[in-house]
DNA sequence: AACGCTATCTTTAGGTG
DNA sequence: CCACCTAAAGATAGCGT
C-alpha cells in the first residue's frame, strides 16, 4: 500500500519493522474501530509491543478489561435469545451450561488465586493489600492445592517424574 | 472505500450491516495476518457473530488455542530475575508452585474452552485481537481486580459495599 | 444472501526534515 | 527515532448477477 509492492514475510531490519508495527498497528486499531461503530459489535485490541512496557490497549483499557472480563464472568441473562439456536453442540441443555458456567468461574478464580500467588513469588507487590479474610482463602486454596499435587505426584512417581524445580525455575 | 464515502456510524440496514461486516471482517483478519507475517508478533483473532454458528477463528482454532494458551501460560520463564526475592511467604519450594501453575494453566484452559462455549451460545459477537504477552494485561487485571476487592473490603470494614464482594465483573 | 466487479476512498512504503 | 508527505497499493461501497 505503498510506493512499493510490499514482500509478506518478516521484516528482517529492526527499524523498518518496528515502524511498519507502529503504522500498520494504527491502521488495524482503525479498523477495528469502524467495525465496531459500523457493525455495532463489541471489540477489543490488545497489543504488546516487546519495547513498549504498556501494551496498547484499544479502545480504552477500561472497556477492553470489560470485554476481558467478560470472558469470565458470564451472560446468563443474555443467552436466552440465542442459547437455543444450536443444535449440534448442546450438552444436555442449558442447565448443565449454567452449571458448567459456575463451575468455570468458581475454578476461574481458584486459577487466579494461584496466579496471585506465582506473581506475589515472583517478586510483585500484589499482596500487600489482601485483608486477612481473603488471605485465609488463599491460604486455603494454596493448601487443597498442594495436596492435591502431592497426591498426583504420588500416582505419578512410578512412571514419570514431575519437573523438577531447576527445570520448572530456570535461573534465567 | 468504495463508491462513496462512509458515515462511521451504525449501520441500520441488517443486510447492509451483515453484508459490510463480512466484508471488513475480512479485511481485517487480513491486515493482522499481514502484521503478524510482516512484523513476526503472534496474532489471533476470534469473531463471535450471532447470526453464525461456528465462531470464526484466525488464523487457525489450533493456533488460536496457542495464543490463548500463552494467555495463561505463566512467567515462569521470565520470573528468575525476582522470583526468590520475597522469602516470606514460600510454601514447600518453587517446584511445587511451578507445578501448581501448570496444574492451573490446565484448568484454566479448560476453563477458556467452556466460557468460549458459552459466549458462542449466548450469540455475544465478540471480536478479541490477541498479541503476544498478554499475559502482561491479564495479569493486570488481575492486579485491579485484587485493588478493587481490596478496596471494597475497605468500604465494607467501615459501613457497606454494593456490589459484590466475590470481586466477579461487577455489572458494567 | 453470497460473489464478482471496479470506481473510489484509504492505507501505507519509502522518502525527507 | 519521529512526524509529515505523496505516490502507489490495497480495501471496499454500491451494483449487477
Amino acid at each position: 500500500m505503498g510506493r512499493r509492492k510490499v514482500r509478506l514475510e518478516l521484516i528482517t531490519n529492526d527499524s523498518v519493522r518496528k515502524t511498519t508495527f507502529r503504522k500498520r498497528k494504527g491502521g488495524l486499531l482503525k479498523k477495528a474501530s469502524e467495525l465496531k461503530t459500523l457493525c455495532g459489535v463489541d471489540t477489543c485490541a490488545i497489543i504488546y509491543t516487546a519495547n513498549d512496557a504498556e501494551p496498547h490497549v484499544w479502545p480504552s483499557p477500561s472497556e477492553a478489561h470489560q470485554v476481558l472480563e467478560r470472558f469470565q464472568s458470564l451472560p446468563s441473562k443474555k443467552q436466552g435469545k440465542h442459547m437455543l439456536n444450536h443444535q449440534d453442540y448442546r450438552p444436555k441443555d442449558v442447565s448443565m451450561l449454567e452449571l458448567k458456567l459456575e463451575n468455570g468461574m468458581k475454578r476461574n478464580r481458584d486459577l487466579e488465586m494461584e496466579l496471585l500467588l506465582i506473581e506475589h513469588l515472583s517478586g510483585k507487590d500484589v499482596l500487600d493489600l489482601v485483608k486477612d479474610d481473603e488471605m485465609k482463602v488463599f491460604c486455603q486454596s494454596l493448601d487443597d492445592k498442594i495436596k492435591d499435587l502431592t497426591l498426583q505426584m504420588d500416582n505419578l512417581n512410578g512412571s514419570m517424574v514431575a519437573e523438577d524445580a531447576d527445570g520448572a525455575a530456570p535461573a534465567n
